[in-house]
RNA sequence: GGCCCCGUAGCUUAAUGGAUAGAGCAUCUGACUACGGAUCAGAAGGUUGUAGGUUCGACUCUUACCGGGGUCACCA
């Protein structure tokens, strides 16, 4: 049992016996002690000072007492103002540390049939453009909490919604009928998805010296903007994909061709993937049967022009749109067609929308929405809703070309930790496949974790020298503290040394100490980490963990400890410390190098 | 303007209402024939945006203000 409930209960019970109250084990509060002050758990005493009509000294020295007296955890105690520290006994690590030993998942909870199943949707790109900085984000966020949901025992399903179809993706078509001469991926050995995305800027650039010539002719700006010739084409190719026009159907499949395998690309470099993934051209007509659906059971209003509303005023939100005059579906009615799709697709218990904090409004909405239109599940729909990202200099703009484009940043972190990793000829004898597969299994453990580290609530400042920083809370110092303890072990195994299958020692130093105290506490932060939503309570436990081990590492010898009890013990602790990073790190999508 | 989020060391950031606000980078000082130095030990750096309130105790809760961002589309 965790010591915290014990202490928890057993302080209760100290309450009873001594002023004979009756108080809840969880009004009881406790945290870790300080490092600067004798002991391990420290229990708060000012909120019994009402029961006890004592001093905060001797109310903390009475209880101490009871706990050292009646309590086998629990070794001693020191009482400083109204700070009950208590002292716990070695042997209470030493068993921590003998459950978490020989148990390759420690820290999981496994998954059952009777298991609760979460649905977390991510990434859900447009096809126009190919993925950049924030899209990263994104991913990494939402493949690692799945992988955290996974570890307190929900059934997974991932989930991407392709935003296929709209004008976004006509003005990349319109722009390559005009200027394409039949260019392919193939062709100029270019990625799909940055192919076509360079034809969404020349549509920009096309449409934008149309409108300036217009303005220069007398128009006004807004009837520039609506009359200029490639905006209209755009416009007519919309009404006739909508029409399920041949020709145009067929480009605009090719050209979605190339951005998907560009994507799966872009996702298998990332190490992200999906379980089922969903096209808007294929959910927003189920959205569209919905909403027309809801005029006739009279929850939405249908205006004289034939466009449809919603009525949230009395949730204190606005009116909102949801079929055009022309019936056409806009944003938020896709969403209501998915969700539909995906309740008939799976047991769904909890959904998961991983969406930037720009959209908070829109799934408030959703959410009314889809509870006004009967589904159950509709309340309750999660937005875990991240911050952007920025970059040192302010916000990314397209338009001043301070995009950095995914596929970029991954490889220029390749290229870094190549140099580093060359500079220090550690992995001489290795074939060039297997050195550049290191490589990127480094150049990815900083980029997620420098990302995931950060609060996900948080708009965060992304500057890429400091993420190429493979010292300090990084990603790279991390793994290479796990290819550290790699190496021990094997050379342990080569000199015939056996590690133990279980710890034992008659005492514990200090740092030994710290190391055993941190370990038992990884349960509790993989079920943090599914409470809140964040990876990056798992991300900062790793760093201390590790800033620990390197500490006792430096201090301590392992294999050389002439007492060959402490050296089996130690052994353990290093066994057990590789394994944490190697599981808190498969939380976060980060996998590690038994060598770089 | 209404509503929402964020302001912590020069920079990037951490802290279930608890003790002297904890790290990393950068700066400075030490430790290398090293169980892997991509390391370790140490110094310096803070009125937690400002002013009140609640509390035994506030970075945390609350009010006002200041600064930054977002959002209120027949865009997605």
């Amino acid at each position: 049992m965790n010591i915290e409930l014990i202490i928890k209960d057993q302080v209760a019970a100290a309450i009873k016996a001594l002023y004979e109250q009756t108080i809840d084990p969880s009004q009881v509060q406790v945290q870790l002690t300080r490092s600067e002050f004798e002991g391990d758990q420290t229990v708060m005493v000012f909120p019994f000072l009402r029961i006890s009509k004592k001093s905060p000294e001797v109310t903390g020295a009475e209880i101490g007492a009871y706990l050292a007296a009646n309590v086998p955890e629990v070794s001693g105690y020191n009482v400083v103002k109204g700070f009950l520290n208590l002292v716990v006994d070695d042997n209470y690590w030493l068993e921590r540390l003998n459950e978490a030993l020989p148990d390759e998942r420690y820290g999981f909870v496994p998954v059952t049939d009777k298991s609760e199943m979460v649905m977390v949707e991510y990434s859900s790109p447009n096809t126009n453009k190919p993925l950049h900085l924030g899209h990263i984000r994104n991913n990494l966020l939402g493949f690692s909490l799945s992988e955290v949901m996974k570890a307190n025992g929900y059934k997974v399903v991932k989930t991407n919604i392709v935003n296929d179809r709209g004008v976004h993706i006509c003005k990349s078509m319109v722009a390559w009928q005009k200027f394409g001469n039949g260019e392919t991926p193939e062709t100029h050995g270019k990625k799909g998805d940055h192919l076509v995305g360079e034809y969404y800027v020349k549509f920009d650039q096309q449409y934008k010296s149309e409108i300036a010539e217009l303005i220069a002719a007398g128009r006004t700006e807004d009837q520039a903007k609506e009359e200029a010739p490639s905006i209209v084409e755009t416009r007519e190719m919309l009404l006739k994909w909508e029409a399920n026009d041949p020709e145009v159907r067929n480009l605009w499949q090719t050209m979605n061709g190339w951005v998907y395998k560009g994507f799966d690309e872009t996702y298998k470099t990332l190490g992200v993937n999906f379980d089922k993934i969903y096209y808007e051209s294929d959910t927003y007509l189920t959205g569209r049967d919905e909403v027309l659906r809801g005029v006739k059971e009279g929850i939405f209003q249908q205006e004289s022009d034939s466009s449809v509303w919603a009525n949230l005023e009395a949730e204190g939100l606005d009116k909102k749109i949801l079929l055009r005059s022309d019936g056409t579906s806009v944003y938020i009615t896709q969403d209501i067609g998915t969700a539909q799709l995906r309740y008939r697709d799976y047991p769904i218990d909890h959904m998961i929308y991983v969406v930037g904090n720009e959209q908070i409004y829109h799934f408030q909405v959703l959410s009314l929405l889809l509870d006004k239109l009967g589904y159950k599940w509709g309340k309750d729909l999660y937005h875990f809703s991240y911050g952007m990202v920025e970059l040192p200099n302010g916000r990314m703009k397209s338009r001043e070309g301070t995009v950095v484009d995914a596929d970029d940043l991954v490889a220029g972190m390749v290229d870094v930790a190549r140099t580093v990793s060359m500079e220090l000829g550690k992995l001489e004898g290795y074939s060039d496949t297997e050195k550049e597969h290191i490589y990127h299994i480094v150049a990815l453990g900083a980029l997620k974790y420098f990302i995931l580290k950060v609060d996900p609530k948080k708009t965060m400042t992304f500057n890429p020298e400091e993420s190429i920083d493979f010292n300090g809370n990084t990603g790279p110092f991390i793994q290479y503290t796990y290819a550290r303890i790699q190496s021990i072990l094997r050379k342990a195994k080569e000199t015939g040394i056996a590690i133990p299958g279980r710890a034992e020692t008659d005492s514990l130093n200090e740092k030994e100490r710290n190391l055993l105290k941190i370990i038992s506490l990884f349960p509790e932060v993989v079920r943090e980490a599914g409470k809140e939503h964040s990876p990056a309570v798992v991300a900062n436990y790793v760093y201390d963990l590790v800033k620990e081990f390197n500490s006792f590492y430096h201090d301590f010898s392992i294999l050389n400890e002439p007492d060959l009890k402490v050296r089996d013990f130690r052994l353990a602790v290093a066994e057990t410390v590789a394994r944490i990073i190697k599981n808190g790190f498969s939380l976060l999508g980060i996998q590690v190098p038994e060598r770089m």
